[in-house]
DNA sequence: TTGGATTTACGAAATCAATCGTATATCATT
DNA sequence: AATGATATACGATTGATTTCGTAAATCCAA
């Protein structure tokens, strides 16, 4: 499972929105970059024969929803990044995302958080 | 600057072990997969007249460095990343890539020193 | 019910990444 | 000087991704 950068924008779409027509699909889409309707179309057809998406066909307007869970999709996608580019080390990844760009007070409470329940788990 | 994934692996490569001949990196690269000697050479063409990397042609064997930054490189990638699957949010890639692989009580604790220094420093 | 709009299906082109074979040049050793 | 090894250059191929045009089906409204 290895989605392309389009494949993971149409994905992303889908589980922010759930089930969605092509036409929907497309609109949103149409907001970040500009491509026709059947190149947005064709994409999904692919991506339901790949597995990818699941579809409904019973109206005109076929439904689509992602096949592949949020959570494991985006885990997957970490663990290849993390290889690619930081020889595998989290923390290393964490070190740049953090002193890279600001980061609120209450997203960094929230991380401080997780540290907590980690170290606490560990011990 | 979008090294593909091959690029990226040929820039940790010379990243790490500095200035070298195209063999060099052709030996370090087949520990982890194998292509032809000329596979990597091509690549490495390529990267040149991309600008990726810089090359000193007085000896036969060229002489190849890296001609971007490891740290901006990386932060770029990071970027990309980034808007691709976590919709521009650091902390939620922090979150996840801290919750997903088991980091050791070092790493967090280096990390626990970042925080404390990006509060300070917003204080 | 007919015409316009919307949808799906499908083929094909354009681009790009990755791989390799072959030719040519250069070097080192005998 | 000749031979074998090693280097670069370069073209060609393959496969994947992205894009779009066009045809056919379906729906809706005048």
């Amino acid at each position: 499972m290895k989605p392309t950068e389009s494949e993971l924008e149409i994905l992303n779409i889908l589980w922010a929105k759930g089930p969605s027509t092509v036409r929907v699909v497309h609109e949103e889409l149409s907001k970040e970059k500009d491509a026709g309707y059947t190149t947005t179309l064709k994409l999904m057809q692919i991506m339901h024969k790949k597995g990818l998406l699941n579809r409904e066909e019973e109206q005109r307007s076929h439904i689509y929803t992602s096949a592949v869970d949020e959570k494991e999709a985006k885990g997957a996608l970490i663990d290849r990044f993390l290889d690619a580019a930081f020889n595998g080390s989290a923390s290393e990844l964490v070190m740049q995302a953090l002193g890279r760009n600001k980061t609120s007070k209450e997203e960094l409470d929230k991380i401080k958080e997780l540290i907590k329940k980690m170290e606490g788990g560990a011990k």
